[in-house]
DNA sequence: ATGTCATGATAAC
DNA sequence: TTATCCTGACATA
């Protein structure tokens, strides 16, 4: 399930698939109308812009993909046979199938569009380079309370819910406070927390915030907070509750106002 | 069989 | 703020 981490991931692994191949592409389900045009056509390569997955063509056209919180792309060897044919888009090169199921979007877009996504999603903690100045002066120029700024895709694109947790907690930060209260140095920390637990993301391909806990480990001794019942530090009962309309742990002592 | 919850985002009020 | 879209796993009955 899809924070930034797990589309970088892809973007990576269909790569290796792809690129350079002609594709057979379909839409089981019909419900990618655009299917038809690209079927028969090679794939150029593959991005990664915070969640949203491009798989570019020729004539700068590009499949874009966003998996919202159900969305999965399933990897099958060949040949395959499916039974279901709920697959919104099926892509086929001569290496594996590709299957996409509960995706939020998946549509053509033009040139044009790739900017306009690039315009609207906001620094990825995983692209390479400097981070834009955007994301801290918005970040410095709001009002609302850091722990919604987390999710705002427009400054960290690729957080989601899980990281969001994982890194007012590892830094200690009281997500109630005001993003115009948080201190420059404290927006650094968060920045280079992200981009250390998403690219450690990417190689795991899962979440793990806790330093030395195994690929295989469970998810209880993988993360620091997200969906505990009392803080491993202070052993404190741990606050559930909702901000940025997604469901926030924390710690009420190791995460106090200040 | 039915209900609940989930790592997301947007349009409409 | 809310309603809505997307799917599947798991719990409960």
């Amino acid at each position: 399930m899809p924070e930034g981490h797990t589309i970088h991931r892809l973007a990576r692994d269909l790569a290796l698939e792809l690129t350079g191949e002609k594709v057979a592409v379909s839409s089981p389900s019909g419900r990618f109308v655009e299917a038809g045009m690209l079927d028969g056509e090679v794939v150029r390569g593959t991005r990664a812009i915070g969640k949203h997955l491009l798989i570019d063509f020729d004539d700068d056209r590009a499949l874009h993909i966003h998996l919202g919180r159900f969305g999965k792309l399933r990897r099958h060897d060949l040949p395959y046979v499916s039974a279901k044919e709920n697959a919104r888009l099926r892509m086929t090169s001569a290496k594996a199938t590709w299957e996409l199921v509960g995706a939020i979007q998946c549509d053509l877009y033009d040139k044009q569009q790739v900017t306009e996504l690039r315009e609207r999603v906001g620094g990825d903690p995983l692209a390479e380079g400097p981070r834009p100045k955007a994301s801290w002066e918005r970040f410095h120029a709001s009002k609302r309370a850091v722990g919604a700024l987390l999710l705002d895709q427009s400054i960290f694109a690729g957080i989601g819910n899980i990281y969001r947790a994982e890194i007012l907690f590892m830094l200690g930060i009281d997500p109630m406070q005001r993003g115009c209260d948080v201190e420059k140095k404290t927006y650094d920390k968060i920045w280079a927390l992200a981009r250390k637990l998403l690219k450690a993301g990417v190689e795991a391909n899962r979440i793990i915030t806790v330093k030395g806990a195994t690929a295989r480990a469970s998810r209880r001794k993988a993360l620091h907070i997200y969906k505990k019942k009392t803080c491993g530090v202070c052993g404190t009962r741990v606050v559930r509750t909702e901000l940025g309309s997604r469901t926030l742990y924390y710690c009420p002592t190791c995460q106090r106002p200040r």
